[in-house]
DNA sequence: ACAAAAGTGTTATGATTACACCCATGG
DNA sequence: CCATGGGTGTAATCATAACACTTTTGT
């Protein structure tokens, strides 16, 4: 089946590039980034974030849960856009134009299910990426800057966390995130005084050393706070 | 002459939120939004942003330049992505994904010239917009919300501004768009305090009080603290 | 008892807020 | 000389940054 239009059009597909935070990996924690390799040309064999082609019955924000779900298995994650690109030359085969997407989501919770396509999806430290298909190493710097920016004045770093965390967890990943270090103590102090953390009557489990508290991210609160003017930043 | 794909394509169009702002109008100075009349259906006779379909040899940046050079003969001026709009009615007649762009202009030194091709292109003041077509008031909404959020922290105002300027039309800028007043005394400090203004040889003309002085954002200067890890913050 | 990370307070400095009067100019 | 907006300083409060030791727990 064909379709015909009086004027061409370029392709439109979506582009997902997905953090995911590691607490272990590393010294410090790692930021990881999510990738398919590629089955067909053009690019094949290479690593290319997760995408595909828009349907004509979704929105951009369903085709990208679409394309997640079926390229990696993940699902119910935090996903925003992020920036169109439209480089004429941005695949070889024919002019498209690609809204992509970033997402956060923690390792822990959800593992990657072998790609139900036949694609095969891993995490990669963002550090030591492999070269990407298409333009996607400029998705990937326009996507971390924004995460980077994003974090410092909006609570989203929970996202890449399990439920329940420690403040040095929720620490280390700001150090990672930001690429500097913070101090401990003024660290906790600002993060409490939001007042948006909820100690759990609960501890950090299998420790050989003394077992930290547990915290929940007080969504609820944070909604409250934030119709009244109040401000996240970090 | 017409163009065959194996599956069936969204069109795609970009649409432009121009912000100018009028020093004079109202007490307080006020901030207009440029609207094109429709002149065909649908919505015919309705006031929309300008825009149009995107070209298969332009970027998205280049099609919104364009549209807006066409239809309303404003051109070289500061223009920024917004988002890309894709709901599934958001036309009458058939899927289009739209692509906004948000820009700023100064109205004493780029008046609307007579548009090219017979639409009519008009300011509106943001408090007294007419109804808009398709999802424009949307669109309008996202642009004044990204106006106001990057304006606190780029110094983007200079974009609304004649190249001299006071410090206290810079002053009446910031209270407009963000909506609360500032207080003069230390509006002043802060901003001198980045030394990103230029104070000039030259005074205010042809006011009944006492002249102010004249300033120029100096665009390179913040270039340089910017790399330097500065932060403009107002 | 040791190793490893958790947890906790104080002080100095800089930033922000609140606030009111004199000055220059044109009519 | 008066009306209009231009221009300026200080003190109080708050936020930030720098900094080191004690506590808990498992081995």
């Amino acid at each position: 089946m064909s379709h015909t239009y009086d004027y061409p059009r370029p392709a439109l597909t979506v582009d997902c590039a997905v953090f995911g935070f590691d607490s272990q990996g590393g010294d410090e924690g790692s930021l990881k980034l999510l990738l398919i390799q590629r089955k067909l040309p053009p690019f094949e064999g290479q690593w290319a974030l997760p995408g595909g082609f828009v349907e004509m019955n979704e929105t951009l924000d369903e085709a990208a849960r679409r394309e997640l779900l079926e390229e990696t298995g993940v699902e119910d994650i935090f996903l925003e856009q992020l920036y169109t690109f439209s480089g004429l030359d941005r695949d070889p085969r024919e002019r498209i134009v690609s809204v992509a997407y970033y997402a956060l989501i923690n390792l822990e919770e959800h593992p990657l299910q072998a790609a139900s396509d036949a694609e095969d999806a891993q995490w990669f430290a963002v550090r030591a990426l492999p070269p990407l298909a298409f333009d996607h190493a400029e998705i990937f710097q326009v996507a971390i800057a924004r995460l980077q920016g994003k974090l410092s004045y909006e609570p989203i770093g929970f996202e890449l966390l399990p439920q329940k965390f420690t403040l040095t967890q929720l620490q280390q990943l700001y150090e990672t995130v930001l690429e500097k270090t913070l101090d401990k103590r003024n660290f906790r102090k600002k993060i409490l005084k939001t007042d948006c953390l909820i100690p759990l009557a609960e501890k950090q489990q299998n420790v050989r050393h003394r077992a930290a508290q547990l915290y929940q991210f007080d969504q609820e609160k944070y909604q409250t706070l934030k119709q009244a003017g109040f401000l996240f930043e970090l």
